[in-house]
DNA sequence: AGTTATACCCGGACGC
DNA sequence: TGCGTCCGGGTATAAC
């Protein structure tokens, strides 16, 4: 669910709100979703401060001043709020980190997970990602080189974080649309012109969405005007039967390798 | 090696 | 309104 403009969105956010600011409290409602015992977990942030928000694909990594970092992945559903007690919305919470009055609220997390790690072992669980998309060190050449080390489909090469690290269902769809490229697409099928317009469309998609807030459709914190926005801005996920924003014939949804698929077979090919 | 099936997880939406 | 049922879907791992 959260995917890459998602996850920017929450790194650019709450490193506004929260990096630096003393943890005055720690409450754990679901020790599941951690991978030390929650006393531990408490005791580690409590008195911390976060000082720098890094994102690396889908997962947040929160460095704290002890050297440790805690690495959140949301998984399906998972969110976050930041806010007053009065303002949390009224949804089970798993996780709670506190500052001073304000806490940022760890919701829906069930195969989501907040995982306390050494730099090292972080970069070990991590060093099996593929590039991430928007790095300006990753050029179109090497964007050919991927596309070379695979032999599926596009759909599935797309939400394959080995091959490129961040997309996600909705991702995928979007930016084959935007490149007028069907996700049914053998790899080995595209011509030079069609990897440069998936790359372009990439690039586009993502850069919008983060742009845009991403599509969670729940505010971080009151007054927040910019997650979620790309939501409405989605032009085929989720939205079968609805007619193509480029051409207008109804947008087909069918299903590859049990994941929803969507696209326009008019103006995909 | 490359691809595919399966377990994991449970809040909340839905039906009666 | 209340209670029971079932879906969703990224990822690790096992199984082809």
């Amino acid at each position: 669910m959260p995917e890459l403009p998602e996850m920017e969105t929450y790194r650019q956010q709450l490193t506004r709100l929260i990096q630096g600011a003393p943890i005055t409290g720690t409450e754990v409602t679901r020790p599941k979703s951690l991978n030390v015992e929650p006393d531990s977990f408490i005791r580690k942030l409590t008195g911390n401060r976060i000082i720098r928000i890094d994102r690396r694909a889908k997962h947040l990594l929160f460095h704290l001043v002890s050297g440790e970092v805690l690495l959140l992945h949301l998984m399906l559903g998972g969110w976050m709020f930041y806010g007053t007690e009065d303002e949390k919305p009224d949804r089970t919470t798993q996780v709670v980190i506190h500052f001073g009055t304000k806490h940022l609220y760890f919701i829906g997390l069930r195969l989501g997970y907040l995982h306390m790690h050494s730099l090292p072992e972080v970069d070990l669980l991590l060093g099996k990602l593929g590039p991430e998309p928007l790095d300006s060190s990753f050029t179109f050449p090497q964007f050919q080189q991927v596309l070379k080390s695979k032999k599926s489909n596009l759909k599935l090469s797309f939400v394959d974080q080995s091959f490129l690290s961040g997309i996600g269902n909705c991702y995928s769809d979007e930016i084959c649309f935007y490149a007028g490229i069907l996700p049914l697409r053998k790899l080995s099928s595209l011509t030079e012109e069609e990897q440069n317009r998936l790359f372009q469309a990439m690039r586009s998609v993502l850069l919008e969405a983060i742009q845009f807030g991403g599509y969670i459709d729940e505010p971080l914190f009151i007054g927040d005007r910019l997650t979620g926005q790309f939501d409405a801005k989605c032009r085929v996920y989720d939205r079968e039967g609805e007619p193509c924003l480029r051409c207008g014939h109804p947008l087909i949804k069918t299903e590859v390798s049990s994941r929803k698929c969507f696209y326009c077979a008019n103006c995909q090919a």
